[in-house]
DNA sequence: GAATTGACCAGCT
DNA sequence: AAGCTGGCCAATT
């Protein structure tokens, strides 16, 4: 069986970040400080915006459902408004600039 | 091994 | 409400 991405080419930390980002279920956004305290690492919320910078696959690994805390997009390496379009896609509303809270995702791992 | 860099954040004003 | 500030953290230089 063929691994979907090739993780190898990761440090542990970004491979974390990689397989907690892989749990966003489609239609749902969560924010990077959420997903940092997902794999353990509370205040590593800037990092793993840094470790999605560098994803090499960015629909394979959907970065594009990591917003930032306040709800507001924050980055993308393909560009901002494909990420808006991305999630408008899959089902996500925008309230302005902002992403429904509706969609909001949390899961924490035993 | 120090300094720099960034797809961040909370708390202030 | 919008902008600053200082803090944080991992990778890179």
């Amino acid at each position: 069986m063929k691994p979907k991405a090739d993780l190898s080419v990761f440090s542990d930390f970004e491979r974390e970040v990689m397989l907690a980002v892989s749990e966003i279920p489609r239609g749902r956004v969560a924010t990077y400080a959420e997903r940092a305290r997902a794999i353990g690492r509370e205040k590593a919320a800037r990092a793993v915006g840094n470790a999605l910078a560098k994803n090499p696959y960015p629909i394979v690994i959907p970065c594009h459902r990591v917003v930032k805390a306040d709800l507001r997009l924050g980055g993308y390496s393909l560009g901002a408004d494909n990420k808006k379009k991305l999630l408008e896609g899959e089902g996500v509303r925008f309230i302005g600039d902002r992403v429904r809270h509706g969609h909001v995702f949390k899961f924490y791992r035993s």
